[in-house]
DNA sequence: ATAGGGTTAG
């Protein structure tokens, strides 16, 4: 529509109109701001429809603001001012980024007002809290949702349990969903993702499963929170399962979905399988490529993490800050110092990407890793931010990896003083003083740890087998199969010791003697789960397990005699990357 | 005019 600014209308009703029916067509924000002056221009600054059509016309923070600048001018016509126009501004700022919490405001202006809300107005204000966790906020207009007798709509309600997981208070959310008069596919996905979200990979799944039950067909929103959840569990067969599922129930695979199997896939263990899929991909987005490199660097494969990097650029495709992560912790894991030190330089200079605290841990970890304490220290000193406890931490650990003990010490020292709840601080100390056979200062840090009430987090293992998921945790002693499965280990230690295989006693940081270290080593949870796959799978059949941790020197060493001995194919997924054991080698080449 | 999703260092 052409639009000539010297046409004057003198009809308020014709101006109106004409605002109106220029904003339909307005695309662009330089128009918005052309309609903008014509709007003054006509005296229809504070005219309701066209307040309204003109907030939820743009999505700039500026156009927003104007709009509640009017609706709280101290002269504003609030008369004028219904539910509808108020909504429309509280959707606008609970939408964008910024001013998210701003849309509560606006929501307190309207009651001060005495505009009453409706039952559009709480989906609104409850995605607002979700967005800045505010639960208190949440809980109070879970009140005003009662108050106003809006507790049965199921859109009020679907929002209220996405509020609730949002802002920590998972418990609630989930008393909210199981008093819900009934559950659509919404309900279902807010309440899984939520339990996905936060890790509570094994809640999301069985309440997939109740979702089967309950005979409500998922969406194609519903299975990226599952696959999600698998990925997480690490859980490939269930994974498999629920692409089958897609296929067979004829789910729509939007791009989010396969992104979604991609990071399932690459996290499960079978990167290739990721990596054709990506292939296979028509359009893909910024989330494609960075699932598909942080698969890679998950593996080890460092190198064709930073082709794919390169063939990313040339696709026009932009990296962001998380496809740096992905790429910067692929050369870590790699060992790629240079490369890493050149892709971080990139960062700012190719990319006008100013690092966050992510990636100089990175980089401390490249460093370290790779045995440059000394370069990581000087990193960490030379940053532009403060170096967050992650850092320190991983400084420490590299002390302790490459004999700068001292270091480490006065470091943790520091860590302890400033986060004395944290007790990864005094694993660390208690693991340093170990390896300085220091014994009873080691003996000090525990009793410590014992009074606060701290123990370390005891190390588990997970195997898939029959579609069930077997828990292993150090020291079990309560499987049925206990007493099968120690004699399994038994004989491992027998066969591979005659292979070579020396325990590493060296690894366990408690003052006891030969026997009684192997005997702690046999206990690990790894070790458990293998010889568990050994007895429940038949000769030749692929063994894979998730760990909680970082798999130990021991376990490591282990498992590459048992997959030359047990000719099995051993692919171990731990807190940071994967190790694939064949034929008594593993793929990161004794580097993580 | 209304609700729900993915990628992130140690």
């Amino acid at each position: 529509m052409h639009f000539s600014p010297s046409k004057i209308v003198v009809n308020k009703r014709a101006a109106e109109q004409q605002c109106l029916s220029l904003l339909q067509t307005c695309t662009t924000l330089l128009n918005l701001n052309q309609i903008h002056a014509q709007i003054l221009k006509l005296g229809l600054h504070d005219n309701p429809l066209v307040l309204t059509k003109f907030t939820s016309t743009s999505s700039d923070l500026n156009a927003i603001d104007y709009a509640s600048f009017i609706l709280f001018a101290p002269d504003a016509k609030t008369h004028l001012y219904d539910t509808f126009l108020y909504n429309t501004v509280i959707r606008a700022y609970a939408q964008t980024n910024q001013s998210r919490i701003t849309a509560v405001d606006v929501y307190k202006t309207m009651a001060w007002n005495d505009v009453m809300p409706n039952k559009f107005t709480y989906p609104f204000v409850l995605k607002a809290c979700a967005g800045v966790g505010r639960l208190r906020l949440g809980e109070s207009f879970h009140g005003s949702v009662v108050k106003f007798g809006f507790e049965n709509d199921i859109h009020v309600l679907n929002t209220m349990v996405h509020m609730y997981c949002c802002c920590g208070a998972i418990e609630n959310a989930r008393v909210v969903f199981d008093e819900m008069p009934k559950w659509d596919s919404v309900s279902w996905s807010a309440m899984i993702g939520g339990y996905a979200r936060i890790g509570m990979s094994t809640s999301a799944v069985e309440l997939f499963r109740d979702m089967q039950i309950a005979r409500v067909k998922p969406d194609e929103i519903t299975m990226v929170s599952v696959l999600s959840a698998c990925s997480d569990l690490g859980a490939l067969e269930l994974g498999k399962w629920v692409e089958n599922y897609i296929e067979r129930e004829k789910i729509p695979k939007s791009m989010e979905l396969c992104n979604a199997l991609i990071d399932m896939f690459a996290k499960c263990g079978d990167v290739d399988k990721a990596l054709r899929l990506f292939r296979s991909l028509d359009g893909k987005t910024i989330v494609s490529w960075t699932s598909v490199i942080v698969g890679m660097a998950m593996h080890g494969r460092g190198l064709e993490a930073a082709s794919l990097f390169e063939k990313m650029k040339d696709d026009g495709v932009a990296p962001d800050d998380v496809t740096f992560i992905g790429l910067l912790s692929a050369c870590s894991h790699s060992g790629l110092v240079d490369e890493g030190r050149r892709y971080f330089d990139s960062m700012t200079q190719e990319f006008h990407i100013t690092p966050k605290i992510e990636h100089y841990g990175c980089m401390v970890d490249l460093f370290s890793r790779a045995g440059h304490v000394k370069e990581a220290l000087e990193f960490v000193k030379k940053m532009p931010i403060e170096p967050n406890p992650i850092i320190w931490r991983t400084l420490t650990a590299a002390c302790r990896l490459h004999g700068e003990l001292n270091l480490g010490e006065s470091i943790t020292k520091q860590l302890i003083e400033n986060e004395p709840l944290h007790e990864s601080n005094y694993v660390l100390l208690s693991n340093i003083y170990g390896k300085m056979s220091h014994w009873e200062k080691k003996n000090t840090i525990r009793e410590v740890m014992g009074e606060k009430g701290m123990r370390k987090i005891p190390g588990s293992t997970m195997i898939e087998l029959d579609n069930k998921i077997y828990e292993f945790v150090a020291g079990d002693r309560t499987h049925d199969l206990y007493k099968e499965i120690h004699e399994m280990i038994d004989e491992m230690g027998r066969k591979i010791k005659m292979a070579g295989y020396v325990p590493t006693t060296s690894e366990v940081l408690l003052d006891i003697g030969q026997e009684d270290k192997e005997d702690a080593l046999n206990r690990h949870s790894e070790k458990l789960a293998i010889a568990f796959a050994l007895l429940k799978t038949p000769p030749g059949t692929p063994i894979r397990i998730v760990k909680n941790l970082r798999v130990c020197g021991d376990c490591h060493s282990a498992t590459k005699f048992i997959s030359k001995i047990y000719s099995r194919e051993i692919l171990v997924r731990d807190r940071n990357r994967f190790h694939h054991f064949k034929d008594g080698v593993c793929s990161c080449k004794d580097f993580w």
